[in-house]
DNA sequence: CGCCAGGCTAGCG
DNA sequence: CGCTAGCATGGC
């Protein structure tokens, strides 16, 4: 076992990894604790993953990030955590108005991830009409049971499937892991990125043109499509409008309905800040769900 | 019990 | 093109 120390000083903006962790962009991730999505900081516990077939743990510990892995793992840390992003400079790009200083103060250090495509795109194409903590329980059930099995000091740890390992599954397992009616689509998108298609191919487009490509897989819409470019691509101007950005929307930027999603969209990022709005979002999405500003 | 959750697809006009 | 019914599941 490998460890390692991340002076949280040197990172431009800091970070707070529980808010990064627990704010619905990424579920790779679990918490030692079996506290995750439960509204609790972790004041012990460690969050675990395997990435690129090497587990990784990290925690929070006064000025620093902690980690242990099977190797250095610290620069694979540093790129999904987007720890080289400099927050202050992203988050000045922030419009002023109210709800944008409440959500910066509320989620302060909150950081996008750069999470790995494929894992996104099902994590995303599984969101859909599900809450952020079930969609967390129903991604551990797919690595659990069909991801390879990594171990670390004597304790085992669970990689989320390979295409060629979700695509052997089928829709009557994926039912059985409580996929419900997205069983189907992350079947068959399983098997397009197992025949040869993969998510990253959209990275290198335009951001409209990228987020086109993505909506050829199965169970993939624009918001979901903006999801992955967002939390996976480093397309850091996409907005998801899901529910609760539509609600902010009806309710705080009635002008910037636009009836179409390719419209609204434009316009939302627009009243965001441009070029970092998904970054924006992000904060305002996890201030929105996480209290009862609306 | 009804309503809602980081929506999408297929079928219709 | 835009509109809508139907779709699983669990927590409140």
């Amino acid at each position: 076992m490998e460890t390692g120390t991340i002076d949280i000083d040197e990172l431009a903006g800091g970070i707070d990894l529980y808010l990064t962790l627990e704010s619905g962009q990424s579920y790779l991730w679990t918490r030692s604790d079996g506290q995750m999505y439960t509204g609790t900081r972790p004041e012990d516990a460690w969050y675990e993953t395997v990435i690129d077939g090497e587990v990784i743990r990290v925690r929070q510990q006064d000025d620093q990030l902690v980690w242990q892995g099977t190797r250095d793992v610290e620069p694979l840390i540093r790129d999904l955590l987007r720890l080289d992003d400099d927050l202050p400079a992203i988050l000045s790009t922030m419009p002023t108005a109210p709800l944008f200083e409440h959500a910066r103060h509320y989620a302060s250090g909150l950081r996008v991830v750069r999470d790995p495509a494929f894992p996104t795109l099902i994590s995303f194409i599984c969101s859909a009409q599900m809450r952020v903590s079930r969609i967390h329980s129903m991604i551990t059930r797919l690595r659990e049971t069909l991801g390879d099995t990594v171990t670390l000091d004597g304790r085992s740890y669970h990689a989320f499937p390979t295409p060629d390992q979700l695509a052997a599954a089928s829709e009557e397992t994926l039912r059985e892991l409580k996929l419900g009616y997205r069983a189907p689509y992350v079947a068959d998108t399983a098997d397009m990125v197992a025949t040869g298609t993969h998510p990253a191919d959209a990275a290198g487009r335009s951001y409209e043109a990228a987020r086109e490509f993505l909506t050829q897989f199965v169970g993939v819409g624009q918001k979901v499509a903006d999801c992955v470019l967002l939390f996976s691509l480093g397309y850091l101007e996409a907005v998801p409008l899901d529910t609760w950005i539509r609600t902010a929307i009806e309710q705080r930027f009635p002008d910037a309905d636009r009836g179409s999603y390719a419209a609204t969209s434009a316009a939302i990022r627009e009243k965001f800040g441009g070029e970092y709005a998904g970054y924006v979002q992000t904060y305002v999405f996890h201030y929105l769900r996480t209290t009862d500003a609306l």
